[in-house]
DNA sequence: ATGGTCGCCAAGCGA
């Protein structure tokens, strides 16, 4: 099984990108986010046409997430807990319930996760998205602790650089959002939760990044920051047999700011 | 082998 997020940055715009990789790349799964698009705006054809079913979570009145799937789609959630609420306030209440959708494709949980920007660091957005990432944290530790085997994938953009490492220059950042110290405490807190980042071992190495601006030919420089993740469960990450940032897929015509990120899993 | 924001929609704003 193949599974893959991208931060597509507007489906619309760049459907025939997505799926001409979804087929050229043999992806099984797709979680999408920043779609920025209303459920009933998704372009679904083009993903049917290729054998894929889609759900789409608009979380506020023009983004989502999504997720497409060539091995079916059961069990469908939106929010931690499944319940069909969300919420774009910058709000504690809320903080549980937006900007995730959860599918089980091929035996595997999989969250398509936007975290929450932050904007700066002196904003409610920021208070927010600490919030966000805690109760993130929260659910999760308790899918392990209802079942330790559960294959779960947490993945998305989670607009968090968790190490200097991960961004082309940390003093070019410092002052701002996703790299603070208590943005990186409450990814390290899902990680120690048991949720293992299982892409990196196969994506070693200083200046590898999964985002990159428009602006200032920060790609052609590659000043960029890793900031896509594929979390893994225990049962999920010992399957793994391969991962891979896409950089191709940030060149070209029309590309997003992202790269698509995959796994390869063996079957159980 | 990639190039100087982009995408929402029609003015700025969010990323």
């Amino acid at each position: 099984m193949r599974l893959a997020t991208w931060n597509v940055n507007s489906i619309r715009t760049r459907v025939d990108r997505v799926t001409d990789w979804l087929a050229r790349a043999d992806v099984d799964v797709l979680a999408m986010q920043e779609t920025k698009c209303s459920d009933e705006q998704f372009p679904t054809m083009p993903f049917a046409a290729l054998g894929y079913d889609v759900v789409h979570c608009g979380f506020n009145q023009w983004n989502g997430v999504a997720i497409a799937s060539r091995i079916g789609i059961d069990d469908v959630a939106v929010g931690f807990d499944g319940q069909p609420t969300w919420s774009d306030k910058p709000d504690v209440e809320a903080a549980a319930e937006a900007r995730a959708l959860g599918a089980t494709c091929g035996g595997v949980r999989v969250w398509s996760l936007y975290i929450p920007n932050g904007r700066t660091v002196d904003s409610a957005h920021y208070v927010y998205k600490l919030q966000w990432l805690a109760a993130l944290r929260e659910t999760a530790a308790s899918w392990l602790a209802d079942d330790p085997s559960a294959p779960i994938a947490l993945v998305g953009d989670w607009n968090i650089a968790p190490t200097d490492d991960d961004v082309w220059d940390v003093e070019f950042y410092r002052g701002s959002t996703h790299i603070t110290e208590a943005e990186r405490a409450a990814f390290g807190a899902i990680v120690d939760a048991g949720f293992s980042d299982v892409v990196r071992p196969f994506t070693p190495g200083p200046a590898v990044f999964t985002y990159w601006d428009y602006t200032q030919l920060r790609f052609p420089k590659n000043r960029g920051m890793r900031i896509d993740f594929i979390l893994g469960s225990p049962t999920l990450a010992e399957r793994v047999t391969h991962a891979e940032i896409v950089r191709a897929e940030r060149k070209g015509k029309q590309p997003s700011d992202h790269a698509p990120v995959l796994v390869d899993l063996v079957d159980p």
